[in-house]
DNA sequence: AACTATATTAAAATCGATTTTAATGCTAAA
DNA sequence: TTTAGCATTAAAATCGATTTTAATATAGTT
């Protein structure tokens, strides 16, 4: 956020060669859909330009620029003339999320069992994924800037799963829906005071087992179930 | 574009009420996204904020706006601290979309056709999409303003058959792909001489007929069948 | 000649002020 | 008391100048 620590004019510039430096629209961008995916900020809530712009310490151009991102990632909702407002969340919108995961992320599993290009390379690192999943604690935290964080190897598992259909947009489009869905997770870690986290350690090694025997159908039964199990213990009330 | 034009103040206030002036972004975003489905920014050309700022005559907010809106739509790529360019079109791109776009509607297709709610008024709308097709003559322009125009009423018809999933996420991302191959259309049309258009109607009217009798399957099969054909008209040489 | 450092140029990104629009509050007439 | 019209306020949207960064050109050294 801090112009003076980014810049890399003068003496500097050769120093700097390998080095990235994010500009403000990327790292505001990637604060606020922290604070969104957290449950920090509440569906609905106003986003002003002005107080975003006094909170992150930066002009009109990136704070726009990031919410016009967010639009994309459906975090954020607009209306032309009247602003940025938090997307909200309804209990039919998180069933549509489950319905369209199910459809999407059980054809994304068969063509990635199907592509037999490097399947053993595949197998190995859903293996270790499994595995580093099994040995992470969970935290009631999202902190995605922590690799090492049992939220953002989930993501890995689950998304390597269904990684291999050649198809970016499928890609994309599952990895939009896994968001859509740790969202729901966390608004209800934040709102209910015991929030009961369900053991899927069993239910990751019975998918990914069934992925190595090669067993297509069962795969995706048991995926299948692995996210309905998950809708029981995710209601939203407004 | 013209500021004078739009202002509502004074005593044009109260006359205003029920219009809707669209903001300098939302214009902008309209004219280039027409401009990039035409084919007429042709893919990996720079799009440099000056230069489109002199064109449409206004400032960098709405321009960046605009081309941050368009990277959702997969028409234009963004490099961090690089700029902004016109997306790349390539043969693997487009098998891409086109196998992408057979998965999806065939589920979504199906998911239409099981759900029972409203479909008699579903199948009218088909109906009438279809026979206003079959009677509009095919324009090598894109004019998307034109609500008669053969490209609107074929996109709705299309989308149309898709709607009944449930899913806006689904609906959102067949019209995505819609518009991703359209795109590879026009450019086919631009750059090639003899563009031989396919004649589509027989098979818009055999899928309708299908979906009418109420068979699945067959309905999918030809609804494959007919994105499959378009292939053969769209090679992408560059 | 090739390679490195520096200077120049071009473009992206940012900033803060201004303009436009929408929302709210107020006043007066029916 | 309600409601239309006006005034005020708040926020969104826009603008144009400035800053920062990347790309290119130039000069100097081995």
């Amino acid at each position: 956020m801090n112009k003076t620590i980014n810049k890399k004019n003068g003496n500097l510039k050769n120093l700097s060669k390998e080095v990235f430096y994010p500009s403000a629209t990327y790292k505001v961008y990637n604060e606020l859909k922290k604070s969104l995916l957290s449950g920090e900020l509440t569906p609905g809530k106003k986003l002003k330009i002005d107080d975003l712009k006094k909170q992150y310490k930066t002009g009109t151009n990136p704070i726009r620029e990031s919410l016009t991102l967010l639009i994309a990632d459906n975090l954020v909702t607009k209306i032309d003339q009247k602003g940025f407002k938090v997307s909200e969340a309804t209990q039919e919108k998180f069933n549509e999320i489950l319905r369209t995961r199910i459809w999407i992320e059980s054809i994304a599993l068969e063509e990635s069992m199907k592509n037999k290009k490097n399947r053993d390379q595949w197998e190995e690192e859903l293996i270790v994924l499994n595995h580093r999943l099994q040995k992470t604690e969970r935290s009631t935290i999202y902190e995605p800037e922590n690799q090492n964080s049992w939220e953002v190897i989930h993501k890995k598992f689950h998304l390597k799963l269904t990684s291999r259909s050649n198809s970016d947009f499928i890609n994309k489009f599952c990895e939009l829906l896994y968001d859509q869905n740790m969202r729901y997770r966390y608004l209800i870690i934040k709102n209910k005071k015991n929030y009961k986290k369900r053991k899927v350690a069993v239910e990751h090694q019975e998918i990914l087992n069934m992925v190595l025997k090669g067993n297509i159908e069962k795969s995706k039964v048991l995926l299948i179930k692995h996210y309905k199990n998950t809708s029981n213990f995710i209601t939203v009330n407004n």
